[in-house]
DNA sequence: CGCATACTTGACGTCATTCAAACCGTGTGG
DNA sequence: CCACACGGTTTGAATGACGTCAAGTATGCG
């Protein structure tokens, strides 16, 4: 399927957004969009041949997989989030879709000479690389020194944020994208203490689960102070 | 001090180095060279003026401050790394000198107006970008699943890489460029399980310790082995 | 010499993991 | 319709790794 950039819902936002229209166009010829399914994997650490992709919907999670072939999550991609190393030689780590998504993917090849061509692309994507990077040790921070409670707590509350529109509230309800056992993975917890501390957490009244994996957000402020999170 | 990239030891590893050399010309007359002694802040989070770097000689560590106002040790720069925030308003980080340092500083404007003036440079700033990124989630993935004695032991396997000239395999010996506590600090332990730890390191026979700093490495692959690291 | 800073060592406590069992919603087959 | 199995989840009890607290030992510097 080729791509179409005139419908795209990520088409102000993502790095593509800085092309003028005769750009997009050109650009689009070299993309084709495709769908993942839960689970579905976009690429696996070491294929010579990853994709780059930018997310239209859904989510995809990046994992790193070790010896033991034990997976750790690394990263959330939302949509318009930018996927792809554009200078190693084979890929470093999974990226897995985490719902039902949809991408918009180009050859590492084609990407290369867009960057070459459209020199705001190069800058675009160099924005969004050090975004990912203030993401990584935000998660970094998080894991080195905190509390299981405060890192799961901080973990809702960005996923509460990352659910309102106007992101400097949080959303009163929101849905899980993750298992426990994704969570746990994701916080270098076991699946038994995400339980047991989400337990906590309705206890003292910040949040209630609704069903496996509907949050309500019940008292948002407390939930920032558990987080540890500064400013929203 | 004005710009002397005629003598400069990283001018064909920088992020400059992909500049011509009239290019390169043109770039310096905006920076200007600084040293920092040991502690000495280059900026701290929050400023929003602050410069962006190249690093020629010494160490730097990246760290957060959170709320209590510990430090946590996010990134260590080495000599041609890349230091600086371009899109954001404000820094995120604090960036002290680790040893005494030289950098080539620039403002934020400059370096955005370079970026624009040499489409070549974005490209190596996005791949020294992704560069960080990538070494950002190795350690993410060291503190959130792994022992006490496997996160000392990669680190210490980290030094010795970057301590040999080849970089793919280990120096024989090196000194360590960080205090106990600022090595605890990074892995997310205390002081007290460093100390234990590399002791327990030193029994087993991996490593002796020269002083307070300096490290032999007497068993390579076992260290490579404790450090969890596939190939070097 | 005296003090400061960095590091080491030991005893004890705590929090998260581990191991084990039960629970729940869903789909499948009898 | 019920029995059953299965994946994801919850809960409990015991263990253990790391942290905390508190001394004690270099090393360096005024």
């Amino acid at each position: 399927m080729s791509l179409a950039c005139d419908t795209c819902p990520v088409r102000d936002s993502a790095a593509c957004a800085v092309l003028t229209e005769e750009e997009r166009e050109a650009l689009s010829a070299a993309g084709r969009t495709r769908t993942l399914e839960r689970g579905e994997m976009l690429f696996a650490a070491g294929d010579d041949k990853a994709a780059c992709a930018t997310l239209v919907s859904g989510a995809l999670k990046v994992c790193a997989v070790d010896e033991h072939g034990n997976e750790q999550i690394l990263s959330l991609v939302h949509p318009s989030g930018f996927i792809g190393e554009l200078f190693a030689p084979f890929a470093h780590h999974d990226v897995v879709a985490l719902t039902q998504s949809t991408l918009c993917t180009f050859a590492r090849a084609d990407m290369n000479r867009a960057i070459d061509d459209y020199p705001e692309l190069a800058r675009a994507l160099l924005r969004r690389s050090q975004e990912d990077l203030l993401a990584t040790r935000s998660l970094l921070e998080l894991t080195a020194h905190a509390s299981a409670e405060t890192r799961l707590a901080a973990l809702l509350h960005d996923f509460a944020v990352a659910a309102s529109d106007t992101s400097c509230h949080m959303a009163r309800h929101f849905e899980l994208p993750l298992t426990r056992g994704e969570i746990a993975n994701m916080l270098g917890l076991t699946i038994e203490t995400v339980s047991r501390k989400l337990k906590e957490l309705e206890e003292t009244g910040a949040v209630a689960r609704k069903g496996k994996r509907g949050i309500d957000v019940l008292d948002p402020a407390l939930l920032q102070a558990l987080s540890g999170r500064h400013s929203v």
